[in-house]
RNA sequence: GGUCUGGUAGUUCAGUUGGUUAGAAUACAUGCCUGUCACGCAUGGGGUCGCGGGUUCGAGUCCCGUCCAGACCGCCA
């Protein structure tokens, strides 16, 4: 037994009635006031929760109740008292079946009035919580979510360690690389005139770890990317870093899907193993996206063929026309179905326009184009769109990819806005044979889809020269409820075949040395299989908890201009700091 | 870089067609209250209507600019 704390010999959210008729030392926030004159109750509040604390009139000291009537919330104290079964106790808090009814009271700190309520339901406001961060972490939920997120990555960790996969930690100061986002810019005082970059990701790292015969690494490491933020995106994050020497993608695949249905099993109600897998165009032609949410239903369908010619210009003229049936939506309004169309015409989504077909139970169409289409048009459109009595078909036309975009997010928002989204479920699936490169508009060049160390596919090799865009890569991603909260990839082995793929990319022969001559010296000293994944834990946590934004799952986070509105970061330098750098 | 929404009491918000002294809830302070638990009741203090300019007899309200916050697009290998 370690020494008798001098603060406190219990905590307050696990007094229960186990401890009736003990004296216990307490300490904590004091959270609320009921002041009755005669009696009054304070509830005290420590990290693992609350209990309520009795003074009144007969029972305590004269002194003691003369104190209380000075204490505000959020004060710091400490109670010696006796655990009391209550008169009437409160189901809603574990130890609501007791009470303290308290002897002597010392005041360990005064608080200032918290310019927000430290309660589950708080009134203040995004920016304050995030100034008041500490405050914030008083409160019960973002706790909570601490809490959780520690489970979540002992979790990971104890899996890894069971699976042999050893935690090795690598340099947050490196070389920059011009590839990918933005870096964060680390100045030397010892070089002056040089610069160290901020991680994007340990990729190179962990390939040279494989490289250096490690065979299976992990790491929980902070990433850098300065590039706008969201919802879910810092700019420094905590990805699950995995390099695996002598496995093939199947192989990866298999280990880490265990490892997120072990996690599934363990902290949601889902069961089912294995996970679905799609093909990139299987996704975007299904579904609109490379990471689909498949708790609900709504799949696309292409009527491209099926309008052709029929003098309605809207169709006509347009590469695709496709769509999607919304089940029993036949009763859908007309100012719901206006609605969905201003949604979709909005400047970031970008669509012309919404037409809608409509069977009633009767097997009656209604439509916005029935003065162009009929009986049997729209017959075979319900039958492709597997649509039924009783559905509603939604269309749009335009060019493929900004249609299948847009159809995408209208399948989300129209299973958000009529709720057809279990919150309970949790569909987790690999999308794979991702196109290797993507052609980039605004450079006017190859970019990479993944990142460039990632190998083509063997099979399509023969493009690489003449129709870089036809390569598929060897490429994975995990997806969780229309969430990617991983990727990874088999690496290119051979020092010949990255300088090929560094050449399309835009990198003549010397920037490549300059860049990644590391790597690809390395790659001629017996480099083994190897591949990876990484998972943001951030977002996987907050996905986990059905949660949109991945704020409230990072102790200290960033606004959307990038700030810590706490300390008031990123600042100025002293002109001392700048000089010493020059 | 762009689109949209917002900024009024410590906090969250309302504020009509431009018109008298800018309101509510909550928080805070004081008092009352014989078992509360979001306790209740009474009273009170609390405002640079983000900032700058313009229109007007008159602006929280209309116009222009700007700053800040949030969501999204671009961006994020």
């Amino acid at each position: 037994m370690s020494q008798p704390s001098k603060y406190r010999t219990h905590h307050c959210g696990r007094l229960n009635t186990c401890h009736i008729g003990q004296r216990v030392l307490l300490c904590g926030w004091v959270h609320r006031i009921r002041d009755k004159g005669f009696i009054t109750w304070i509830e005290l509040r420590d990290f693992y929760g609350i209990v309520q604390l009795v003074f009144d009139q007969e029972r305590t000291a004269k002194k003691t109740y003369k104190e209380i009537k000075y204490l505000n919330r959020e004060d710091v104290i400490q109670i010696e008292g006796m655990v009391l079964k209550r008169e009437s106790a409160n189901r809603s808090i574990p130890s609501g079946e007791v009470e303290v009814l308290v002897e002597t009271i010392s005041l360990l700190n005064k608080s200032s009035p918290p310019p927000f309520t430290i309660e589950k339901q708080t009134d203040g406001g995004p920016e304050l919580r995030m100034q008041y961060r500490y405050l914030d972490i008083r409160r019960q939920p973002i706790r909570d979510n601490l809490v959780f997120r520690h489970q979540l990555v002992q979790s990971i960790r104890e899996f890894l360690w069971k699976n042999e996969y050893l935690e090795i930690e690598t340099p947050f100061l490196i070389k920059s690389t011009p590839e990918g986002a933005r870096d964060f810019i680390v100045s030397s005082y010892m070089n002056k005139g040089q610069h160290y970059a901020l991680p994007q990701s340990p990729q190179t790292l962990k390939q040279l770890l494989m490289i250096g015969g490690i065979d299976k690494y992990f790491q929980i490491v902070k990433c850098f990317r300065d590039e706008d933020l969201r919802a879910d995106r810092q700019p420094e994050f905590t990805q699950l870093d995995c390099e695996l020497s002598f496995a093939s993608q199947h192989e990866i695949m298999e280990q880490f899907e265990r490892l997120l249905g072990h996690l599934l099993e363990k902290f949601t109600d889902y069961r089912l193993r294995p996970f679905q897998r799609l093909t990139y165009d299987q996704a975007i032609n299904n579904y609109g996206t490379d990471k689909p949410d498949l708790r609900f239903g709504m799949k696309l369908a292409d009527f491209t063929q099926l309008t052709r010619s029929s003098g309605f210009a809207v169709f006509d003229s347009q590469e695709t026309v496709a769509g999607f049936s919304v089940q029993n939506g036949s009763g859908t309004s007309r100012k719901t179905i206006d609605e969905w169309t201003r949604w979709i015409k909005r400047p970031q989504i970008g669509a012309k326009g919404l037409v809608w077909v409509s069977q009633d139970l009767n097997g009656e169409f209604r439509s916005s184009v029935s003065k162009f289409f009929g009986l049997r048009d729209f017959s075979a459109w319900f039958e492709k769109a597997q649509g039924s009595k009783g559905d509603l078909l939604l269309m749009i036309s335009g060019r493929k990819n900004d249609v299948y975009y847009q159809l995408g997010k209208l399948r989300i928002e129209i299973a958000n806005h009529l709720q057809l989204i279990d919150p309970n479920l949790f569909v987790p699936l690999w999308v794979t044979d991702f196109p290797l490169f993507e052609w980039d508009d605004q450079e006017n060049k190859y970019s990479p889809m993944h990142h460039p160390f990632t190998a083509p596919m063997e099979k399509d090799l023969s493009y690489l020269q003449n129709d870089p865009l036809k390569v598929r890569a060897q490429s994975y991603d995990l997806v969780l409820n229309g969430n990617e909260i991983g990727g990874g990839s088999v690496r290119i082995l051979d020092a010949g075949l990255q300088l090929k793929i560094l050449n399309l990319l835009n990198f003549t022969e010397s920037d490549a040395q300059d860049r990644f001559g590391f790597l690809l010296d390395a790659l001629k000293y017996g480099a083994p299989p190897h591949g990876g994944i990484a998972w943001g834990i951030d977002r996987l946590a907050a996905v986990l908890k059905g949660k949109e934004s991945i704020r409230d799952f990072i102790a200290f986070p960033k606004n959307n201009r990038a700030r810590d509105l706490m300390m008031g970061a990123p600042s100025a330098l002293t002109a001392k700091q700048l000089k010493e750098l020059q």
